[in-house]
DNA sequence: ATAGTAACTATGATAATCATAGTGACAAGA
DNA sequence: TCTTGTCACTATGATTATCATAGTTACTAT
């Protein structure tokens, strides 16, 4: 295709955002980040992208700051990838759009009655379900406030793409 | 390049919203949608997309029941495009992507002062900034629950932008 | 009869994506 | 030392989505 046309030359906010947030490998790249998984073959392999893709999408997200390359063991020298203060800001659009697939993006009973990720507030214990706000005791949630629990169907999953 | 591959056979909430959202056009279609432009010819006036692309998208958020395609008038029939109820379900995601980008993804100044975009809580009159819920009256944000002003810099760029 | 409106479809060039295989730098065991 | 293994990547070639531009359809208005 034509160079793909760039989208931030606007003043919209949603403009900007789609521009770095409107491409499926970023997205499942960030997933994988915000679950913990900074290694290139583990994100590779969970989010079912070839290397080339998730090192390509790596590099931007590092040069848009949203992401920090890390040396965890030198000879041989190994990168991981860990969030920035700016990527881990970005929680709030990832689990909108988690509450939203919860809502309508699956069939009756597919994930076996509950949601397919439950999440916990961790302050006071409470199941939140898709809500932004705990029903349990008011508190708004971001990243670092809840504790993610996949259900059977989803760990199995997990289980079957892990490396 | 070859058929992307389907995100959808996932159990990962996020990886099936991502299958639809992971995508530039129909984020910016959303966009607008939102905004209330429901003509063919405004969207790809404002999305600044080809015909080609808004049509394909349409198509797809018609199949995927986030839109809905209304004839507004018959001899000659014309069409428009309307968000059903799953469709408005996507405003926090949309609205968490703006949140994002007016806190990291403009430059010192570049709108002014205010955000690129502001919005009022109804209820109350309170410019909620970009929380989740009201800073004035602690309510929880939804669609329909704010009204926006663009920036004097987006109004003259919307204005640069239509038909 | 001509021009205008608005929702699209057709065409050809280009570049992003995929699957697969390969590389480099080292560690550990035979 | 020779082989095997690990892990973060690159290289290659086929495929196809996207872009810009132009055209179509079905009318209304002058």
């Amino acid at each position: 295709m034509p160079k793909r046309t760039v989208l931030s030359d606007t003043f919209c906010p949603v403009g900007r955002s789609a521009e770095l947030l409107g491409d499926r490998a970023v997205l499942l790249i960030l997933r994988d980040l915000f679950f913990g998984n900074r290694r290139f073959e583990v994100i590779a392999a969970n989010t079912g992208l070839g290397p080339q893709l998730v090192s390509a999408r790596l590099k931007l997200l590092e040069s848009e700051g949203v992401v920090e390359r890390r040396a965890y063991q030198q000879r041989p020298v190994r990168y991981d990838y860990w969030l920035t203060d700016k990527g881990k800001d970005l929680f709030d659009v990832l689990y909108a759009m988690r509450g939203w697939a919860e809502r309508w993006a699956y069939r009756e009973g597919e994930t076996g009655g509950g949601p397919a990720m439950r999440y916990i507030h961790r302050a006071c214990g409470t199941d939140v379900g898709t809500a932004v706000v705990c029903p349990g005791c008011g508190e708004p949630l971001g990243y670092g406030d809840l504790k993610g629990e996949p259900s059977a169907a989803l760990k199995a999953e997990r289980a079957r793409r892990a490396v």
